[in-house]
DNA sequence: CATAAAAGAATGAACGTTCATTCTCAGCCG
DNA sequence: CGGCTGAGAATGAACGTTCATTCTTTTATG
């Protein structure tokens, strides 16, 4: 991410763009995009608003850097992924903690919240998609490599059950807000069905005679219990 | 909403509510619950900003009829279901034709809405759970129909694929914003997952030894092709 | 080193707008 | 007339944003 032509380290300014961005999170989190007021986020960034407007020209581009940021920091997350010599295992388990709560009550408010947005602010959801389409592509090049097929062949076969674990681990992280559930059974369920579609992936490796499905009901998780 | 004691006919005002209702959501669908003011409310409804007070007394009373009104619709749905011949397979039906686009898509973008608004009203928040709960609860009756236990029973047993179920007919729902996503093929495989939850529930009929898990892996799906 | 000049960082009051809500008043039906 | 329904202007607060101004740090100069 750092650079791809000028090997630029991070002034001070990017340095308080960063602070704002974490400290206007929270107050994102505790009272929403709308809620929270330019006064808010100033506040919160131990600043004056005159001042804040010096990192961020406007409420909009606040959110949209914080979403790019996300974006920025899961690329850094999947390359230590794809780089790993076991990718489809270290992403079952990267997924595996980013579902369980304790990461991820954090950020599900915050992700409710710029799915509503996106319906209303072309800015928004066009970083959203920007996010959403670089995970998928990763999750792709993680097929790839576990299949042993192309990027382009594995984009082919593979985008419906990347979408589709893309759209469960959504559905799972936004589930805090509920207290009559029975969060974690779901959560057990909903990373069941995760391990299963990525199964599914996996048994695509060898050529077809030779893939042993035996295993597809038998979820390998040494880290769930 | 109407009562339980007394078996009123809906006067002149609550025809009109339930209009003013219906228009509002539109508005709200449009520029979210935040972006559209009372001004666009009365606006839509076609009367003034003064008198559609007389109506609702704020914005966020509005936001909760509506949820609540929804969730007296769905009441009425599920009373067609439970009181079918076979409740579980109409159960089927209603979820399938709930989560192909047709009729979820204007219902989407104000779930959305909701669940961002739960996270900072609690008002809002409130009638989203009693929504919620309700529909576990109806989950759960059915759930006891088929499987001949009792409701308590039914309730102890299947509460987690019941909010399973919930979860994912949600995360369906939500579906329509992202437009890299192959839309259709994610919503069959999720529906494969309610079927095969479905099936876990509907295999529970006979005494334990006799409960068939093998066709577990062959959801029985007539319509989704 | 001392100091003046320039630059950068920070302030909080003020602006115009919009908002939710209230108020005043006009018509209408009995 | 009296009690409704309805309209839309009025109100005050809050919003996002801008501005003139003041502090603080750096740089240049003697």
């Amino acid at each position: 991410m750092q650079l791809a032509t000028v090997p630029r380290l991070p002034s001070h300014a990017d340095i308080r763009s960063a602070e704002i961005l974490a400290s206007a999170r929270l107050a994102f989190v505790e009272k929403g995009f709308d809620g929270a007021s330019m006064q808010d986020l100033a506040r919160v960034s131990g600043m004056s608003v005159g001042n804040f407007y010096r990192y961020f020209p406007s409420k909009a581009a606040i959110i949209q850097a914080m979403i790019l940021r996300d974006a920025a920091e899961m690329q850094h997350d999947f390359a230590a992924i794809i780089t790993s010599s076991q990718p489809l295992m270290m992403l079952r388990q990267v997924i595996r903690g980013r579902v369980n709560d304790e990461s991820c009550a954090k950020d599900s408010d915050l992700w409710a919240e710029i799915e509503a947005a996106s319906r209303h602010s072309p800015e928004i959801a066009a970083a959203s998609d920007t996010m959403q389409a670089q995970v998928l592509a990763h999750f792709i090049a993680v097929f790839a490599a576990e299949t042993g097929l192309t990027i382009a062949e594995a984009n082919r076969r593979f985008s419906a059950p990347a979408a589709y674990v893309f759209v469960l681990i959504k559905a799972a992280s936004c589930l805090s807000c509920a207290p009559p559930l029975d969060q974690a059974a779901v959560r057990t369920m909903i990373l069941r069905s995760i391990d299963l579609a990525l199964d599914e992936v996996a048994a695509f490796t060898a050529p077809p005679e030779l893939t042993m499905s035996s295993d597809l009901t038998e979820p390998k998780d040494p880290t769930c219990a």
